[in-house]
DNA sequence: TATGAATGAGACTTCATTCAT
DNA sequence: GATGAATGAAGTCTCATTCAT
């Protein structure tokens, strides 16, 4: 039947619109118009796509949220020893963040923002666990300190958004020693100390 | 002087009202008549404290974060041993970033979002130098781990704001072990490695 | 002839949907969209039936109005005594005003309302003449008062209208005896004084 | 203290305008846009005086639902004989609807529509006591038949809405002799048989 | 014929800012 | 200095209608 299909790739132009303008000018002053125009569309074909401007933004965490996710634990297996597992996934995530810039940039602006519906932001955790796992799997081993999830999170990953931001801010380039001076660090902070 | 004749409370009313209201609601969703109303005054009045919204948030957060710097370096001098100096520092800052919760928060959502002119950005980190400073010294004394000033802040002190907004969403009580925890992690993360 | 490849089915099912619309939502919050849903239909069809939202409505007006006065003078001959005749009309009014309530309910909204074109407002009365040919007869035969036809509209027939919306708004329910009631004050106020 | 007011002039320009241009438009067809140009007010400044398009056509409606009823009783008194207090409301119904053209057009399309909620609605019927009263006393002393207020509502009152319509329309014109003879058939068909 | 997608125009409403007192 | 009223500009969203299949 030769029904005309909603586009996906209408779809995915609103939500790369949506991530830049965000991006660059912050959530408030992203008007849908401006969505509409970088995405080539009538501002009122957002609407057969996104239920609202606060639909439009959670479905991009989600969507972006799980590309995350998905490539962090693209390569990794549960059954690798600790440590390494700990490196491929830091590693991993590490890339992500440097590469796929705009999608980091705008994870890390949902995330300190009222921005997000707290569904959204709930839905978005969820695929984090594999990394949980390990860590659980680590203190049983005595390998990785015994302190809450948080606390590790805090040290091992969340560092890198911070150099991310600041390395797009300008202020400096990381390069390969930087990030093994980080992966270095985060290692130093969450294994236990024998 | 006639900018004596303004009264410091009408704006620090206003200071108020847009942290309480840029944290709880967003940058966006913060109209100028919500935050003239919470500071008991008229949104014209507003305008005799500000030249516009956008110098409203600057000079607020401008002024945040010397609160947050002033507190930090309040009883540090640069002459204490590394160590000393480097806990010193970290507590502080960590007592503030639990005790004034709304002030560190507006600081996070200010720090990951394009809200604030670059000017304003600069203004704000130029009070940090001390610390700087402590590090440079243990770089030298073979103390600190010989690395970008970016790489420590990003494991020395920026996981505090994680920890603080994630507590602040509910997710979990940052009690005393935690912190002592978190502290371990910081130092583990910059010290040299013998 | 190519108009009678359109399916009767799907104008009326659209005819039917406009009423019912209307009658609860009005005009104003009627969109083409829910008309096109509620009939089962997609919104681009309505235009092969009819060619824009004013010509829909004004269709549906005349073809409800031809279903009033084609019920109203289903049993009527003009050879039947004055009395006889007008009691007759009446009684097939109130009983379609009653059973074929959302049929009337629309009747009076346009009836009401700038929602309809004057030339369809023309079109809808030009069926009613039977009765104004009874009243010039009652007229001229001294049994009915020599007054406009207007007058005795208003008095005669229009008062079934307010009953009937009344009703439908629950504020009572009409029963036989109001019927009964409604009857001879009709016939009251138009008969001629002896 | 020279506190602007809300200006009770702006008030009732757009309770006019929202009136002329219901009347000749519609309730759909009548964007507050049009409100405002034809009140000379921008359209920001009707959100200070209503809350927003449904508040605005509320709110006109009681009012002009109070003006109707209050003309309609100003020189009533509850001692009157009961024919002589009907003739006196009716009559000042008559004149009200005939003279107050727009406000009764505006009436009758408010009362045959959906487009008041249901609450403004009881609003307006509650002034009408009076004349319900009347009856009452009527239907005691035998002079009124002893039927239900609707529908003495419905033949005494009603018709003249009808009426007033019709001449509106231009159909034709209602002199005095019309409104004698309507008058005649109101109390033909409320006033009780001897 | 029938349709779901698409859209330009325009609706309602909000808001940062100014004005008159 | 302080204010409540006022507003032009702009934002979100809807809708009648058309297009491409």
């Amino acid at each position: 039947m030769a029904k005309l299909q909603k586009s996906i790739d209408k779809r995915n132009a609103l939500v790369k619109a949506t991530i830049d303008l965000v991006n660059n000018n912050g959530f408030h002053a992203t008007p849908m118009s401006k969505i509409a125009k970088m995405a080539n569309v009538s501002p009122a074909t957002i609407y057969l796509y996104f239920e609202n401007k606060q639909d439009l933004v959670n479905q991009t965490y989600i969507q972006v949220k799980a590309e995350y996710t998905n490539y962090t634990f693209a390569t990794y297996e549960d059954t690798m020893p600790v440590e390494a597992g700990f490196a491929l996934i830091w590693n991993r995530i590490a890339d992500f963040k440097l590469k796929e810039c705009d999608n980091a940039l705008f994870l890390a602006q949902c995330d300190n923002t009222p921005m997000i519906d707290e569904e959204s932001r709930q839905e978005g955790i969820k695929h984090l666990q594999p990394l949980l796992d390990l860590w659980e799997r680590g203190r049983k081993e005595g390998i990785i300190k015994p302190v809450s999830d948080y606390v590790l999170y805090a040290y091992a990953i969340n560092p890198l958004s911070f150099l991310m931001m600041t390395e797009k801010r300008g202020a400096f380039q990381l390069d390969k020693t930087h990030l093994e001076e980080a992966y270095e660090s985060a290692w130093s902070s969450i294994k236990a100390c024998k």
